[in-house]
DNA sequence: AATGAATGAGAATTCATTCAT
DNA sequence: AATGAATGAATTCTCATTCAT
């Protein structure tokens, strides 16, 4: 039973190192059984085809995303502190999980067959944290409620996104938390409340 | 002379329609034509193979792109006019071309190979006049400069990408439209320069 | 295990037939396939590519030319003699093997590509025996050394190549054995240790 | 009426140079019309197809060859003396028109359908000197009788064309001239009437 | 005569998936 | 459960040849 499980990881990480340098199309199914050390039938076994063993990689990485913001965000208070920290640990991921990262924003993200897929609701759980700071933000009146809640959302995760593809693209020659702090900063002055006078 | 010019176009229009709905992979060379109603061989008359006429698409939209927005701009003063006038144009442009939107969002912006290409510094240069506002607003003192430019610059095309890419994932079935003063509001309060008291 | 070398060998011999009549470029491996009754690609888990498979046919040929050549030497003294049945043994060769005689002699022994291969070598060590029935009758005093030995060699194979060729050439119409004692006679005198008087 | 023949040839010497480098599927029709300077199409005006130039190319040069092996011969006396005069042309002709040999060499002594051309007759006869020189000297006494004449003509032209074709298959490194006198010597040993004695 | 744009047939090769062992 | 040989569909691209100008 055990063994099973390790082996399918044993086969989702192989696959995450192929489909990080090559599409869905051109990643080859040989390639990933070879790198896992074990022949081609044997993947049928624990996937479908390949979009199926393609579309199962983010699972276990988006458990993994979520606890640790958790952890991170733990004992931190002032909605503002947990944007900063929601800030970096989004960066710090990616800088520490590239190859997850290619797969994750230029395939799967981009992927009209991904969208429809069940992992892709789960997906959006892992970013619930962002939902929940804003709500709470929006309770202690320190967030702005004249702007829709989904604006919000697309802004930081706009933001976010965004630095983490283009470095991605950029084959990651540049450090991606060098900004972090301006990037938290400039977020938290568009999240803030109005004052009166404006 | 003009014919060859205007096969050229009806060629990159067929591909348009093809590649907004098949990825470069998965697109034909035959149903191109085909949609084209022209012979296999002649589009490699055109475009040196399908790579070539894949990356040879935008060209043309991003000058409508930005001779467009060159027009809207006209005319408007104050630095955060622009600013409004610039996101409303830009969800505008993609409402207008969906289809264009789905090639550029979904396929060449995320392809390695693309970034690398002649085309994609074209590109760049489109939304050059984001990089304008905001140096003028800089000069102006209205735009804030203790936040490096990059990050200005991947908060407005990070939250417009990400709105764009988001609807047309969902098939545009909503109005992108509809929050574009307030995504315009936020982008401003964000950019402002702070006020000494804060 | 012994099946795989069937089945090598089913496609080699099918490949004979086929690039026997049609070169390298003209012969189709769906046809080279559809001979040996087997699909298209498995072809490609026996052989790289075309230009490997058509290159991978003399090895076995080959080996089965060398070994019937010693066995036919066998027991035979006297240089002279040697290269009577060496040049009996070509000819019957090809009378024989007449599509491995239009591959080789027509196809391979012509192409720029076959001649840089490992084959080539291997083919060339086929006709060592000339060598050493030459080199055997120069120790003895019946072969002249007064003349280059490669100059000896471009003679033998230069007239039963040439031979074969023609033969071949001309649809195999004639008997290319029915001259075989005129040739090895005027070989030998051209071979033959001159006499002082000359 | 001058002019069309200039083209004419100004097309075969562009093909010679073509031809000599690739096989005839492999060289193309607009490399050839490229290299003559002239548009695809007007290629068409002067051979009905690609075969037909390809089979064309020699003619020209076989007349050469024909009336310099002439002008060569010329004065000699002596059977053996125009022999030694012939193998040195044909050698030297091949050094100094390597391009053309590959061309003939490689393509087309090899090619089924030149076999069958009127051209290959034409061909033919350029070597008919060997013939008249076999015959004169069997007539006078200096060459055997006892050996068919076709053998003695793949004797000859077999050495000769075996040494051309093995030198331009290893890129004509080394100087095909060298031993010219050992190759005349060995057919003249060869060929000389046996005396009494042997 | 010359052009060269258009044609469209044709073939090698790849690779996800199956299934007998 | 694991294997890996066999399958065969599917597609890009080339290029000789034509023909309207």
């Amino acid at each position: 039973m055990s063994k099973k499980i390790t082996r399918r990881k044993s086969i989702i990480q192989a696959a995450i190192e192929v489909f990080s340098e090559k599409d869905l199309q051109s990643a080859s199914i040989s390639e990933i059984a070879q790198k896992a050390g074990i022949a081609n039938g044997t993947i049928y076994q624990y996937f479908k085809n390949k979009e199926d063993l393609f579309f199962s990689i983010p699972i276990e990485k988006t458990n993994e995303f979520r606890d640790q913001v958790q952890l991170h965000l733990e004992g931190i208070t002032g909605v503002f502190n947990k944007i900063r920290k929601f800030v970096w640990y989004f960066l710090y991921f990616f800088k520490t999980n590239p190859e997850y990262g290619r797969l994750l924003m230029l395939e799967l993200r981009v992927n009209k067959g991904f969208v429809k897929t069940e992992t892709y609701n789960f997906l959006k759980q892992s970013v619930r944290s962002v939902w929940d700071i804003i709500e709470e933000g929006q309770k202690e009146g320190v967030i702005r409620t004249d702007v829709d809640i989904y604006v919000l959302r697309h802004l930081v995760l706009g933001i976010l996104e965004h630095m983490v593809s283009r470095w991605l693209l950029k084959d990651a020659k540049y450090d991606i938390l060098e900004h972090h702090q301006q990037v938290s900063q400039i977020l938290i002055d568009a999240l803030r409340s109005r004052t009166p006078d404006r």
